[in-house]
DNA sequence: GCGCCTTTGAAGGGT
DNA sequence: ACCCTTCAAAGGCGC
């Protein structure tokens, strides 16, 4: 595969880097890593079939350009805390700025395929001899019951004005979250005040969010947060409440390879809401 | 030592 | 068609 003739060198590089340096070393940080170096039991298999990564999303690579300057600004070093900023971050940047994050995570999965023909997510999971299990995906299913639904399933989309405004924007649903603390016969615990709100930007994009931000930004705060992490107790509500941010384009993100809006073709139509749905997360479709 | 937290996006299985 | 789950990165924190 002529991999080199279609992505600049250091790209390749790079990509190929990532992928053999976390066999050898294992993040430490990535739990997917985890299992590739630990279990040493497990060399041989593994040495057969090296753990390949998934290529990294247009997100992730914001994320990773942009860490260590937001860690600059920030005294804040959890990344939790960091991930928050960048996600509010990421939803203020022009669609501009968003289309080159995409494109470079278009050009990551080509390289990917290309790398590793046949190679399906999927051979991911349960990567290693433990599986996870995540508080936040187990819950709702296992507790069932109506009060349980989300404001799609429970509203349904033509009664869109009843839903909470977290699921109008695509964020964790509050109604959910809600049902989910008092079928566990808890409420979600307030946000521990952070130390540091890292940058004034942030601090007045969360300033401006909550002037803003009408009834289910309380919940909403306690529940999108239940790290208790700091100074972002409102940055579950995307920065840009008054005017709408560029949101993420249909077209740019899902399945693009077949997508037929390239970036080149992005206009000022070609970027409705984003329309996948995600767990606790909620749809807006613009009818 | 290991999993969780937190974010968005991609992918694929399940309904 | 839609929903749900998992995993990519990162590093501190709790058990």
């Amino acid at each position: 595969m002529n991999c080199s003739k279609v992505f600049p060198r250091q790209f390749l590089k790079s990509f190929i880097n990532r992928n053999s340096r976390s066999q050898e070393k294992g993040s430490s940080s990535s739990s997917a890593d985890k299992p590739a170096d630990s279990s040493a039991s497990n060399n041989k298999e593994q040495n057969k079939k090296p753990h390949i990564k998934k290529p990294l999303n247009a997100f992730m690579l914001y994320m990773k350009e942009m860490r260590a300057k937001v860690v600059a600004e920030c005294t804040l070093k959890e990344s939790a805390a960091i991930n928050q900023i960048l996600g509010r971050r990421w939803h203020s940047l022009s669609r501009e700025e968003q289309a080159k994050y995409y494109e470079k995570a278009r050009q990551e999965r080509q390289l990917h395929m290309q790398l590793y023909p046949g190679w399906s997510a999927r051979d991911n999971y349960g990567y290693g001899s433990k599986k996870k299990k995540r508080k936040k995906d187990r819950g709702p299913a296992e507790l069932g019951g109506n009060n349980l639904k989300k404001c799609r399933a429970r509203y349904g989309l033509d009664q869109q004005n009843q839903w909470c405004k977290p699921c109008r924007r695509k964020k964790k649903c509050v109604r959910y979250m809600e049902a989910m603390a008092a079928a566990a016969g808890t409420m979600p615990l307030p946000m521990v005040i952070p130390k540091s709100p890292c940058s004034e930007e942030d601090v007045k994009l969360e300033e401006l969010s909550d002037a803003s931000s009408d009834e289910a930004d309380t919940p909403l705060n306690s529940a999108s947060s239940p790290g208790g992490l700091s100074a972002l107790s409102s940055l579950a509500s995307p920065a840009s409440d008054p005017p709408p941010p560029p949101r993420n384009p249909v077209g740019t993100n899902p399945r693009d390879a077949n997508n037929p809006l390239s970036v080149g073709q992005l206009t000022s139509q070609s970027w409705p809401r984003a329309a996948q749905a995600r767990p606790g997360h909620e749809v807006i479709s613009v009818s």
